[in-house]
DNA sequence: CAGGATCCATAGGGATACTG
DNA sequence: CAGTATCCCTATGGATCCTG
């Protein structure tokens, strides 16, 4: 993430009427969005907020069982990072933090419910090509 | 990926009400077909081979400009394996090797539509958070 | 042409322990 | 409670060179 592939063809005409070169920026909007929900715990995040609205910390975590306070601290900085989440700190004792999706974070429920509903009506096909291939 | 993980809950009343758990799954479907769509090339060759129909591999590989012939095969073995790119290979020389969509890999195309909608119109908006946040 | 074979760098994730 | 702080490991992706 820290490199550039800086495409600045100046002023030159560079024809620019292919999209598909597109995908390749690191900047590319499809590319922005897949590699961050790509990662590892990402969508799980999203889900578990979309339902709750409202999670601390710990709730988040206990709804996974499985990551690691520093993983999730990452993915949630991450995503509040990118406007998707909102994180609001409250000066009480204990610490208490809340999480939430912002209004863009629940924007993106949408194409992901599309994409879920994709995956659960063919995933079993690709699993079973997958095993056709590999044995 | 060696995990199962058998949510074969047989006949037993195992209260499935949480489809949360599910997304932890390695089978979970939606990680199944966002971790593949995530992979640095899958996106680009996917969307290549919906416009153009059918592909060799070095045209494949012009239109990105960037990959290695190791990382492209790896790419379009996984696609394969899948069940979402179809290879075809000729039995001509020199070789020739003709590459294209699967109907489930065209079918792949709308969700995929709908992400890329929704990357076109709200990611500038997660780009200016993100400078916002790192500076 | 369409890869296979090698070697290598790094980042994403993880395990553990500690603290304001 | 809600995180830091460290150390660590492997997979993904890349660079290079070679070949049926």
């Amino acid at each position: 993430m820290s490199q550039h592939h800086v495409t600045t063809a100046p002023a030159a005409a560079t024809p620019i009427d292919d999209e598909e070169r597109d995908v390749l920026s690191p900047n590319c909007p499809s590319r922005v969005i897949l590699s961050r929900i790509g990662e590892r715990w990402t969508m799980f995040v999203i889900l578990a907020l979309s339902r709750a609205g409202t999670l601390r910390f710990t709730e988040l975590r206990s709804r996974v069982g499985e990551v690691t306070p520093k993983v999730l601290t990452e993915t949630l900085r991450a995503l509040e990072a990118d406007g998707l989440v909102e994180r609001r700190a409250y000066a009480d004792s204990p610490p208490r933090v809340e999480y939430s999706l912002t209004p863009l974070g629940e924007s993106l429920l949408e194409p992901i419910a599309a994409m879920r509903e994709w995956a659960e009506r063919h995933v079993p096909e690709v699993l079973a090509s997958r095993e056709r291939a590999t044995g």
